[in-house]
DNA sequence: TATATTTTCAATAGACCTATAGAATTAGAA
DNA sequence: TTCTAATTCTATAGGTCTATTGAAAATATA
């Protein structure tokens, strides 16, 4: 039986969804086996259910994983005092940057939640719905400030901004030479202007 | 032995395209087994393998299937005389309709392709290598036609617009209520104007 | 050091899955 | 109808995978 008390368990099963998250993220959910799971954490396939009693249970901590931060981050940047150009700036930077932390958690989060039953799928919707629902603020905000068009439909900008983040993460992890900064600095730019000239 | 010669057999093995897209899509690669194909297409697991010598070329078929129409509609779009505002919003519609055609054949494209080996893989590759160039073009016509902002990096400019749509054929795909010419009518005013305003 | 607790291991059952082979069925031509 | 080729079926070998169990090793505690 494991000792919940102490932190070292807790730290060796954090230990134990950074290899499932590296791991899910290279070859999927279903493509994944926990043998593939536990060679990359050094320990025998049956070991790994110390930690989890199920593979999908380790695909649920994976997802939490990505999500805390993000929403967290989210949340600071809503409630903070800056203009809408500086948290769309801020919401970009920290969005495609995950993709480069948590060992692709983030990159597992979009491509495998589908595949958990629903139950355990809500949770995690109920965050994904948190996060989209601050950025819509942070447009009507906008709106409101007279900053964004007052046309925008402020539903479709946030998932605009989540999408194009999304898309552009996945090419930032496929592809460790990318830059960062340029790729944050054309998205801002296409999200803000657009690419047609006045 | 399958009769290639008479279109009936390429008409049969076209339907079990069209069923391995529609699974693959709902389940995933690794997650649809032969059995749930056959199960769609009414014929018992092991008739599939009249059609396909392995579930991978299966999916080899699914990706082609979806890329041939999309690569050559973007040929369409490419060699016409139409002004850049007319082509970026062909390219958007088509792309999103996409989504709602082929059994999800190409949602199973972005989303699986990457599990085959790689020799397959660069078959493919080529295919949607030549969308992105095509689409790129398009934007280097727009910057030389003053449409488009000089300092426009038309690489990003295509793979975000490629970008945007596959997020938004996502949605459309898991929504079937969404209403596809407003999606694609603000994809394309995002696209041109962004969200700021001026 | 001796004892208790935590962590890992080896071995395996039981389920499921791919691909094959040969028999049965169906459709079409003669 | 009868024969032939095309199509689908049943049955199964052979493999991989998840999850369990009880023993062994490692670590902490006294």
């Amino acid at each position: 039986m494991p000792n919940t008390a102490t932190g070292k368990y807790h730290q060796h099963r954090q230990d134990a969804i950074r290899s499932a998250a590296a791991v899910f993220a290279e070859k999927g959910y279903h493509g994944s086996s926990t043998g593939d799971i536990a060679e990359h954490l050094g320990i025998k396939q049956g070991s790994l259910y110390y930690y989890f009693k199920s593979k999908e249970e380790a695909l649920v901590e994976v997802c939490l994983y990505a999500m805390r931060d993000y929403v967290q981050q989210m949340d600071t940047i809503a409630a903070s005092e800056q203009p809408f150009e500086a948290k769309l700036i801020a919401t970009i930077t920290s969005h495609v940057s995950k993709y480069r932390e948590h060992n692709g958690a983030l990159k597992v989060y979009h491509a495998e939640r589908l595949y958990l039953p629903k139950a355990k799928r809500e949770k995690l919707y109920r965050l994904g719905s948190g996060y989209r629902q601050k950025l819509e603020g942070i447009f009507e905000q906008g709106v409101q400030s007279g900053a964004v068009r007052e046309t925008t439909d402020c539903r479709f900008a946030a998932q605009a901004v989540i999408g194009i983040c999304n898309a552009w993460g996945e090419l930032i992890v496929r592809d460790p030479e990318m830059d960062l900064f340029d790729v944050i600095q054309k998205c801002t730019a296409l999200l803000s202007n657009g690419f047609i000239n006045k």
